[in-house]
DNA sequence: CACTTGACCTGTCCGC
DNA sequence: TGCGGACAGGTCAAGT
């Protein structure tokens, strides 16, 4: 599940191979996985040269000399990988060693559309073939309905404590953990980053906004800029399926605090942390650091 | 978010 | 062993 720090790692990575190259050929394998007319492909994307990757949210953009851009959406088990032409990929080491190769021989199964190049090809696997890929005028990316409503970019200068108060106090009734899962309070937190970010602020998932006090709130801001920075340090989360630019999974998972660590000891307190639902989302949290409150009348 | 469910999909795991 | 069902969770749409 891709998320802002996975698909920075993925825009970091391919920002080393893509830029100046031109597109050659475009092979597609699921339909729905690129949702460009065949008109637009041969018009606009075939033959073009591609100027830079930018990332909003959890979309990542490949722009292109002539003003548009594709846009790649990764939803829940999407790739990116791009491969010199024979490169072989050495097999996973197993047992959880770091940067471990998650994919080897490419295509492979999971596989819907690969751009090739002079040089190398750009493989976009995507298992569950919910992501997609669109084409949209770069200085107009709103047309998507992705763009248009959504949130501010949290690790950017204009995102400040004001703007986040403002955006949450729209879900005043609504729980933490939904709201920061919003889009339109802010581009990019998914589930793991809200686990840990609500962790590292001591808020219980389930506290209805309205009821954090604005220490909290501060301290919650705090924590979604720390905790997303802190995974684009260490490459990302390989929860299942998550690999960067070179078929490489993420560390940050070692370093996490209680996503995936239920019935494992809380860092701070050792209780155990625990798994419950949330909006219909697998949440963890520790019960005795993260206590819900309920402000008086 | 008011809140839940379904759709989009496949792979993995668990219980029988 | 094999089979069915639950589960994983990003986003949009639709139902209650």
């Amino acid at each position: 599940m891709p998320e802002l720090p996975e698909v920075e790692t993925i825009r970091l990575g391919l920002t080393k191979y893509l830029p100046g190259k031109i597109i050659k050929k475009i092979d597609i394998t699921w339909a729905k996985s690129l949702l460009v007319s065949k008109k637009d492909l041969s018009l606009k994307v075939i033959g073009q040269r591609i100027n830079s990757l930018d990332r909003r949210g959890k979309a990542l953009m490949i722009n292109l000399d002539n003003g548009f851009s594709l846009v790649v959406h990764l939803k829940m088990t999407g790739q990116l990988v791009f491969r010199l032409d024979n490169a072989k990929s050495r097999q996973g080491f197993g047992g959880g060693h770091p940067n471990e190769s998650l994919v080897s021989e490419l295509p492979d199964r999971s596989t819907r559309v690969i751009m090739s190049f002079d040089k190398g090809k750009l493989f976009f696997n995507d298992q569950r073939k919910f992501g997609w890929i669109k084409l949209v005028k770069t200085d107009n990316i709103n047309e998507l309905a992705f763009f248009a409503n959504l949130g501010p970019e949290p690790l950017s200068k204009e995102f400040n404590l004001e703007i986040f108060k403002n955006n949450l106090m729209c879900k005043a009734n609504s729980m933490i953990k939904p709201a920061l899962l919003d889009q339109k309070v802010i581009a990019g937190v998914g589930n793991i980053y809200a686990d840990e970010s609500l962790f590292l602020a001591k808020i219980h998932p389930e506290t209805r906004v309205k009821d954090i006090s604005n220490q909290k709130l501060k301290s919650l801001y705090v924590a979604v800029k720390k905790s997303l920075e802190t995974a684009i340090k260490y490459g990302g989360s390989t929860d299942r399926n998550y690999v960067n630019a070179e078929g490489k999974k993420g560390n940050y998972l070692n370093y996490a605090n209680v996503f995936r660590k239920d019935n494992q000891p809380c860092p701070i307190c050792h209780t155990m942390i625990k798994k419950i639902k949330v909006a219909g989302r697998g949440t963890h949290f520790c019960p005795k650091c993260q206590r819900i409150v309920r402000k008086k009348k």
